[in-house]
DNA sequence: CCTCCTTGCGTACGTTGTACCCACTAAGCT
DNA sequence: AGCTTAGTGGGTACAACGTACGCAAGGAGG
């Protein structure tokens, strides 16, 4: 009857009102979740693994955790838990969209789990609704409707994510301008060449011959990308609003 | 001593020499797999339920796909297979583009698992290799360098493919603007309330209150978003490249 | 025919998420 | 004080998973 059965984890209190006291909490649950996920990767990390980093049984985490969903929805927000990348200026439009792609697209290389694992991670934890609060008041605007607000934002950011996945992909496929993945393996490497020479992808050759003259490097790259999404908002959003 | 022991599967030959002929192939396999998790998801997929849709036994499929990771890959291009979405149309550069984004938007819509499987299935298939292809010859232009081409292509499919990812994480969570998925629980939709009535986060309550009154459809709004990208990279283009 | 490669697939093993149970602890009540 | 009770850490157990291994059967090349 105490109503808080079925309720999702930020809406389960952390400390309990009766009992022992707890050994260890959410935090330092979600960093030794991070810690193995930026190691070992999404799919190397279990229950058991993420309970022995910490030195406790593994049926222990399912006293501060419902699920293995449930800790990647406290790792996912944890990451966003960092504000130190929140806009302090206000009167830079655009900067503080740049902000915002930075911190999406710094998380993404930090973690490369983190787009994975915030696809199971349902509902947006309390770290990544203030993000989004702040974010928004910096950006709001005499004229600009609450929902306009809300989809620039998640524009600017689910772009920065995705390019910053994409980047990881080419660098592990050997294309783009960035380095090599050292992960990736002798036949993946040899399996693009041949694509290359087979003569059937002509643009795929081409691109592979540039790559190894690297143009920019990929911050600059991002940042030129970023520019053209914030100029394209920027053009329209001006019709009507003082920025 | 065959060589084609390590490669990655676009290199091995689907079809034996010698042997009995083989009862399924890939594209079935790769269907069966589709099928699958459409139904319950990419965690609902396994070996066991692939082989089963086939009517055929578990360790059968190991002779087509060295592991699950390749079964994925398999899926992964074989949903890019699709040519009917390529460009026709040469002259209407935008026009491709729109194409392009439309195409990745579609796919992940249709098939909410295809991003998180893109991560894992490595290297691009034949299928992802082809679409590419088309679309850059589509958007070649005279000064237009081959790593601005590529660049332009990923950029807009990257958005594309974010976006749709964010529309169906919003629809989860009863945000936005599209209808409120069908497998959103009841104890989130009282979490994302009980948030907004908090009174600590101004612009998710004003965001919620809206949602229920939605200005325009899902599909208008994907369009203006992504003319805004468009438009940016528009501008940048034309100042050197005659479109 | 024989030979040998390749097939489909049963069995088996290690690892996973987690349900269930227990002994124990500490706060609140009498 | 003791009793109750909600909470703890954690051991055991089980179903489902990916897949290594091995074997009988089949079809092509000699």
């Amino acid at each position: 009857m105490s109503g808080s059965e079925d309720e999702v984890i930020w809406l389960r209190p952390e400390k309990p009102t009766r009992g022992k006291t707890p050994a260890y909490n959410r935090a330092d649950i979600a960093a030794a979740g991070v810690r193995i996920a930026d190691a070992v990767g999404l799919d190397g990390l279990s229950m058991r693994k993420v309970a022995a980093e910490l030195g406790a049984g593994t049926m222990s985490l399912y006293r501060y955790v419902r699920s293995k969903d449930e800790l990647l929805a406290l790792m996912v927000d944890s990451i966003l838990g960092d504000p130190e990348s929140w806009p302090g200026d206000y009167r830079d439009w655009a900067g503080v969209l740049r902000l915002c792609a930075h911190g999406s697209r710094s998380a993404v290389l930090e973690h490369p789990w983190f787009p994975v694992a915030s696809v199971y991670a349902n509902p947006p934890g309390p770290n990544m609704l203030r993000a989004m609060e702040h974010m928004m008041a910096a950006l709001d605007r005499p004229g600009l409707r609450i929902d306009e607000l809300f989809q620039i934002v998640t524009t600017v950011m689910t772009f920065a994510q995705g390019y910053a996945q994409n980047e990881l992909a080419e660098r592990a496929a050997g294309l783009g301008t960035g380095p090599v993945e050292e992960t990736t393996t002798e036949a993946e490497k040899r399996y693009m060449v041949r694509m290359a020479e087979s003569g059937e992808y002509p643009y795929l050759s081409r691109l592979i011959a540039e790559a190894r003259t690297p143009h920019q490097d990929a911050d600059a790259q991002f940042d030129a990308m970023l520019d053209w999404v914030i100029e394209g908002i920027l053009a329209r959003v001006r019709a009507y609003v003082d920025l």
